[in-house]
DNA sequence: CATGAAATGAAAGTAACTGTCAAAAAGTAG
DNA sequence: CTACTTTTTGACAGTTACTTTCATTTCATG
C-alpha cells in the first residue's frame, strides 16, 4: 500500500505503459523488476529472513549497491505496490452525494477485485505472499506502520474533499487510519483462514462495523 | 502499549511493588530502568538516531550485551509501556449494559488521565518524548504496529467478553484494530500541534466518530 | 563522435543484532 | 563460613542490513 510509482503490472516483461519512455527509463523499470522477481522467488525458497540482500543482488545481476538505491529496505522490496493511490482515484468517481462509507466500500471492493484479477499467473499469488509475510515476518508487518500512514494521509485528501471538511481535521484523520487499521485487519483475518472466505464480503462485513463519516 | 512486565513505573529507585523480591529480582529491575534512563537522557541530548547502544550500555554501566539481553531492539527500550493491560482492566469495570463505545471512553479516558498523571516529575514529559518519537522516528513508529498488534489483541478479548461475541469475529477484530489506528492518529495529531489542546477532549472526539459496537 | 549527465559497481565503514563461552554474582545446603 | 548449583553478566567474534565515496560504465544529445 506504499508507492504510487504508476502503473507497473510487476511480472510482465516491460510494461505497456513504459513502451515509449526512454531507454534509461525501461531499463530502471525492468533491473526493478527484476529485483522483486528475485526476491520474491527466494523467499518462496528460503523464506524471507533466511534470504540475504547479497543474495537478491546475485539472482537479479545486479550489484548489492543497486538493491539498496531502488529500495531503500529488504521489507520495502516485499511490501511496495500500487493500489491505494487507485483507491483514492476510484473514490473520486463516486457521486458526491452518495454517503461516504459507501464510497469506500465501492472503491476498496474495485481496487480489490483489481488487485486480485491483474495478471492472474502471478498477480494473486503474490499478494497472497505479500499479506502472508506482513502478518509472519515482523520487519515486514512493522514497516506497514509507514504505509498505513502514507495511505491514510491519501485517504484524508480525498475524504476531505467529499466531505467539505479540511484535509487536517481530527475525524477526516481519526476515519483514515481508523479504516486503514480495520482493513489490516480484514486482510489478516483473511489470511489466518487461509485465504477460504470471499475477500469481498470480508470488506464488506469490515464497513459495515464502521460509522459514516457525516459531511461537516 | 506494549509491555505488561508488571506496574513498574519507571523512575522511582526501586519500585515499592518489589520490595519483597529476591535480591536477584530487584537488581533486574534496577538494571532494566538504568538502561532506560540512560536511554531518554542520551536521546534527549542527541537525539535518537544519534545514539548508539554501546553509547547506552556505556551509560547505564552494563555491557552491549546485557542491553540486548533486557530490550530485544533498540525501539523496544523506548517503546515500553504499560498502559494497555490496564485499559482491559478498566473495560471490565464497566456495567454489562453500558453501550461498547461508551465503556471504552470511559477506560481509555481514565487510563490516559492516569498515564499523565503518574509520577508528575517525569511520568508526562517521558510520555511526551515518546509520542514524539513514535511520530518522527520511524523505525520506532513502525515498531508501534507490534504494539497495536498485541494491543488490539487485548481488547479483542474484552470486546468479546463485553458483547456475547467470539473474540476471533472478524467483526471485534475489525473494530478494536480500527480503534487502534484511531487513537494512534489521536495521539499523532495531538503531538502535531505540540500538544496544546486537550487530550481527553481529543479523545472524546474520536470516539465520536467511531461506531458502535454493536452486541451479538 | 564527443561531451555531459545519470546509473552502476567495488570497497570500506557503521551499527544493530546473534551466539558462544568463561567468569562473576546470587541463592542454597551443609 | 564453605562448597556447590544456578543465574546473570561481559568479552569476543560473526552476520547482515544499510551508508558513503569514488571511479567506471552507460545512455542521451548536439
Amino acid at each position: 500500500m506504499t508507492d504510487n510509482d504508476g502503473m507497473t503490472t510487476a511480472r510482465t516483461p516491460v510494461p505497456e505503459a513504459a513502451r515509449h519512455l526512454g531507454l534509461r527509463e525501461r531499463k530502471k523499470l525492468k533491473t526493478r523488476m527484476a529485483i522483486r522477481d528475485a526476491t520474491y522467488a527466494l523467499i518462496r525458497e528460503q523464506g524471507y529472513e533466511a534470504t540475504t540482500v547479497e543474495q537478491i543482488a546475485d539472482r537479479a545481476e545486479v550489484s548489492p549497491s543497486t538493491v539498496f538505491r531502488y529500495f531503500p529496505a529488504k521489507e520495502d522490496i516485499v511490501l511496495t505496490d500500487e493500489y491505494d493511490s487507485l483507491v483514492e482515484g476510484l473514490l473520486r468517481e463516486r457521486p458526491a452525494h452518495e454517503p461516504v462509507r459507501e464510497s469506500l466500500r465501492w472503491a476498496i471492493r474495485k481496487a480489490m477485485s483489481m488487485a486480485l484479477a491483474d495478471s492472474p499467473d502471478h498477480g494473486q499469488d503474490e499478494m497472497l505472499l505479500r499479506i502472508r509475510l506482513m502478518v509472519e515476518v515482523p520487519q515486514v508487518r512493522s514497516r506497514l506502520m509507514e504505509s498505513m500512514s502514507v495511505t491514510g494521509r491519501l485517504m484524508c485528501r480525498a475524504l476531505a474533499e467529499r466531505t467539505g471538511r479540511q484535509e487536517n481535521d481530527l475525524e477526516v484523520r481519526v476515519y483514515a487510519m481508523g479504516l486503514m487499521g480495520a482493513l489490516l485487519e480484514t486482510m489478516i483475518y483473511w489470511v489466518d483462514g487461509d485465504c477460504q472466505e470471499d475477500i469481498l464480503e470480508l470488506i464488506d462485513r469490515t464497513l459495515d462495523v464502521c460509522a459514516d463519516l457525516p459531511r461537516r
